[in-house]
DNA sequence: CATGATACATACTTTAGGGTAAGTACTTGT
DNA sequence: ACAAGTACTTACCCTAAAGTATGTATCATG
């Protein structure tokens, strides 16, 4: 989580389309670049941390763990540590995760509608 | 539009999403800063656009150009020129672009929902 | 006694996106 | 003759997000 310059033209637009613009401001929770794929993986029960890494091959650690410490903060997943070792650490979505899901099944149908040529992208 | 470097893995990352996440799929198309906010401007009815540019007084014209044209190049928006001077462009959106209203909805639905309080994010 | 599994953390580098500032071409109005 | 409005373009800079590489703690097992 990187330190952010409040001063900088970019976060003063932040801040406008965050007020004017519903959408970006869900776009600011899901825009992570691996964080759609998590919550779509979460969406089909609660994983544990080392089965999500295993279910995304490509991303690092670094980005796996940078994701899920967002979407918790955002409170959109629930982190749930039992204390023994090895560690066993769940994630599952929270209700404001899954009131997402609607939000993901639209893109998704949008998505199966271009692959199946009823609009033509790109 | 800037040059992208096919080597990176970033790139790599990219198409592994592509395939493997139809909802990262839509935020490529999507995921401009400004697209969301001129996709819902077009959504009100075709604009000029200077209607456009002060519709949107944050953004600035290169943001503007480069996101429409964007936007044009991955059919979601179709830009009309009338040969005149000074120049008359319009844009509008395309049936694929009338297509994601649905996304953009159920976003800005889960965003009042968070603003009325029925979830807790952040 | 060292290797593997668990769930992370941290320092450093790269890159893509966004922003600034200025210029272009053509015509109408003053 | 000069500013204003139209719709862009172009060169350059800065930052946030993504990626690389390596390290940590604890215990069980061979």
């Amino acid at each position: 989580m990187t330190a952010i310059k409040e001063s900088s033209t970019i976060q003063e637009n932040k801040q406008y389309a965050l007020e004017k613009c519903p959408v970006t401001f869900v776009m600011e929770k899901i825009g992570g670049y691996w964080k759609p794929i998590i919550l779509y993986h979460l969406s089909t029960g609660d994983k544990r941390y080392s089965e999500l890494k295993r279910a995304i091959p490509a991303v690092t650690e670094k980005m796996l763990i940078q994701h899920l410490k967002q979407l918790e903060g955002d409170g959109l997943i629930i982190r749930e540590a039992k204390p023994v070792v090895p560690p066993f650490v769940t994630y599952k979505l929270s209700s404001a995760g899954t009131g997402l899901l609607p939000v993901i099944d639209a893109m998704a149908a949008w998505a199966f509608k271009v692959k199946d040529g009823v609009y033509t992208v790109k």
